[in-house]
DNA sequence: ATAGGTGCAAATGTTTTGCGGCTTG
DNA sequence: CAAGCCGCAAAACATTTGCACCTAT
């Protein structure tokens, strides 16, 4: 296991310092829920997973940090309906989410197809792609009756818990 | 020309008899403004083109109706970043945005190939699609230096003007 | 007449900010 | 020590709503 010092820098700790951010006690516990998270929380639920670990944390601050953070491109932003903004780290490939409007999980998946497509897109209108988002609101299918299953399912898969509102 | 009567139904206005919704004085102005909009307004800018036609609305009223609208399926909200929500008529097939990220002007385009690739993921993930919606920020290519251009461009492209932020 | 619209202003919910004090590099 | 943070409370926005009149149907 890794020896959970206590000074230790979170993964997304190290990156602030990398781009010379100032490391102060509130920017390093957030760094650290941010790098543990495996959702997509929002200010509200980073602020309160924040204060479990040091009651000295306002909101004011996550929401400048959150901020900060994506400026420097270590965050993305997200609008999944619903108000809120949510953020996740960012990550090497491209992926997009599958939102479950019953439930409000979010499911992750890849599809190089997808992002090579829309590059296209924008080259034939005459554009150069700076970013692209895409997002699937989509429901449980009940079941498949019998037909060929088995190995239906995916490898891309990776539901998170999040059910919120 | 269409001899401009002046009790006259907009399209929209039309649309909403169909569905017996009350036609007031406010609403059969706002459903002018949308019907004759060739972008994507907010509220705001709705509310301004409304009120030139009409002083006695208000923005409550304005906010209203677009949600009413919406519900009722001939308006589409739009989230193109910038805080507020933008509106557009329901239109027949699914079309997309592009968003120059220079001068903020929205640039639609079509792709069948797009819907039915959602379609399928979704599926391959055992859902099915609900919506789904899925924008482009780019910035305009600097000029086709030399190679072959000529027939270059593109039919789908419709630019329309809106350079708010 | 009556269900439903409307204006106005107050309320909401999220995110930003001004400011004096405190910390990091 | 200077530049940059922080907490707090107020402010800023976009959007919604309660209430007391209006008005299409």
């Amino acid at each position: 296991m890794v020896a959970a010092g206590e000074a230790m820098e979170s993964r997304i700790g190290r990156m602030c310092i990398e781009r010379g951010l100032k490391m102060t006690g509130q920017r390093r516990v957030i760094a650290r829920v941010l790098s543990e998270a495996e959702d997509h929380p929002d200010v509200e639920e980073l602020y309160r997973r924040a204060a479990a670990l040091d009651s000295r944390i306002s909101v004011a601050t996550v929401y400048r940090t959150v901020r900060l953070l994506e400026e420097k491109g270590i965050l993305e932003r997200r609008d999944f309906g619903g108000g809120r903004a949510r953020y996740e780290a960012t990550e090497d490939g491209d992926h997009y989410h599958l939102i479950d409007v019953d439930t409000g999980k979010v499911v992750e998946f890849e599809d190089a197809e997808h992002t090579a497509l829309m590059r296209r897109i924008a080259d034939r209108l005459g554009f150069e792609l700076v970013s692209h988002r895409m997002e699937l609101f989509a429901r449980r299918k009940p079941a498949t009756p019998v037909a060929s299953d088995g190995a239906a399912a995916q490898r891309a898969a990776a539901s998170k818990d999040e059910s919120r509102r």
